[in-house]
DNA sequence: GCGTTTAAATTGTCAGACATTTAAATGTAA
DNA sequence: TTACATTTAAATGTCTGACAATTTAAACGC
């Protein structure tokens, strides 16, 4: 593995650098057991609480794993869907929520994203995913439901839609655009008025798709965004009059 | 901030998770800085090598940067678009690389995204990136380029398209997707005369672009996710063959 | 008033030790 | 021989204490 300069930077950023290039490179290929801290220690000619944080920085990235024990160690860890999803999301929503990124942009991006999964949704969907999204259309016309219900429940529905493209690619890539507006979206109070109009546009948006009819389907998606986007600006407007 | 119950997991693990909960519920603000490690330690009640390397987990996922000195510490850093892409392309990666994702499912996935973004870019499409795609376009032309600059060169005219949609979410949620096919794309060898073929395709989209013609942009889009993937197909099937 | 020096606070790194966990090796008895 | 219990070795997890390097602010001298 390689060594380090006479770089000023962390050490232990360094050799955690190191490490990954390895890994992405594929000369450090999945469930391959690095060497153990003591090891790596005498290698890169630090202490061990250095080598352990290069180490806490790789496993935070999902990059490795650990295990104690006798022939435990680190290990080159393969990159499941889930953590995948994890990490996308969390960047994905620090980037909105850090950078004043408005309800606007955010909204197009979302919606331009999941227009694109629609022909192969409307292609490839299945009774599975299609029973999903009938059963949170359903729950979001309970009158009892909460926002936040209604939200997650919205969330549910998008990614079901989404899901339905057969693409684990595409479900991941749309993991993070959608759940990331979840923050904006919780801003927006549903009125009873609102939830039907939306609970409208997802009967025809599912209805859309179990026909097979794509653009029916992006049509009625592009209409869910225009409404959302009222919505939202509503709601700016409302907080920008400081009256009650 | 939160403590931690009698749960057996990493210490280091426990307290980054909570130190990120109050990044992610807004508790902790952008720029706002923690308290030092030895007041950490004191308040989960731990050593200070262990909040150490929970600061570093957070680090690795620029949640927090830290500064030496006196006034220094972590602060809560407002994630930029440039980390935000390296974290998401390094997973999307990963992700692609280490779970066997065919060459089938990820053009897929790439091209429907990118499709996505198409109208946008239709319609606002600027001088500046038009004269970026155009730049490309001349690139790839030139006889003598190398396998790999013909690929990076490849990108940039598609990030170039992206940007053109003028949503810098959009952008970055392409830029996974985009930048992931690389490893793929260069198992390809590209012959003349399909390079020909693919500055035709990029000829036809800059060209549709630049008259505001979404819809003949989308369709000269899919011929080439045909055409990329009739590429790929053949080099499975030479690589399929060990006869050379 | 201004430049220099000093002090203090904080992260970065090290050394050594002990605790905990895990699986293999070993021993023991049915 | 087989099954079960014990021991052992290797590795990570954690702690203590110390020192180095860096940076800012305050003190100091002129």
């Amino acid at each position: 593995m390689k060594i380090d300069p006479d770089n000023k930077a962390d050490l232990s950023a360094q050799i955690a650098e190191a490490i990954r290039e390895e890994i992405m490179a594929g000369r450090l290929i999945v469930d391959e057991r690095l060497p153990s801290e003591a090891e790596l220690a005498d290698h890169f000619e630090v202490s061990r609480p250095t080598v352990r944080e290069a180490l806490k920085r790789l496993a935070a990235q999902s990059l490795i794993r650990t295990a104690r024990g006798a022939f435990g160690g680190a290990f080159v860890n393969r990159l499941s869907y889930p953590e995948a999803y994890g990490q996308h999301i969390t960047t994905s929503t620090l980037l909105l929520s850090m950078n004043g990124i408005s309800f606007d942009v955010a909204c197009e991006a979302r919606y331009a994203l999941e227009r694109a999964c629609t022909p192969l949704a409307a292609e490839r969907r299945t009774p599975d995913t299609l029973a999903t999204m009938r059963a949170e259309i359903h729950r979001q016309g309970q009158p009892g439901l909460t926002d936040e219900s209604f939200c997650a429940s919205d969330v549910a529905f998008h990614r079901a839609l989404v899901d339905s493209a057969g693409n684990p690619v595409l479900s991941y890539q749309l993991a993070g655009a959608v759940e990331a507006m979840q923050p904006l979206m919780n801003m927006i109070t549903f009125t009873a008025r609102s939830r039907e109009a939306i609970v409208g546009f997802h009967t025809r948006i599912a209805d859309a798709v179990e026909r097979h009819e794509a653009e029916a389907a992006q049509a009625a998606l592009s209409e869910l965004e225009a409404y959302t986007l009222t919505l939202g600006r509503d709601v700016m407007a409302a907080r920008a009059r400081p009256k009650g």
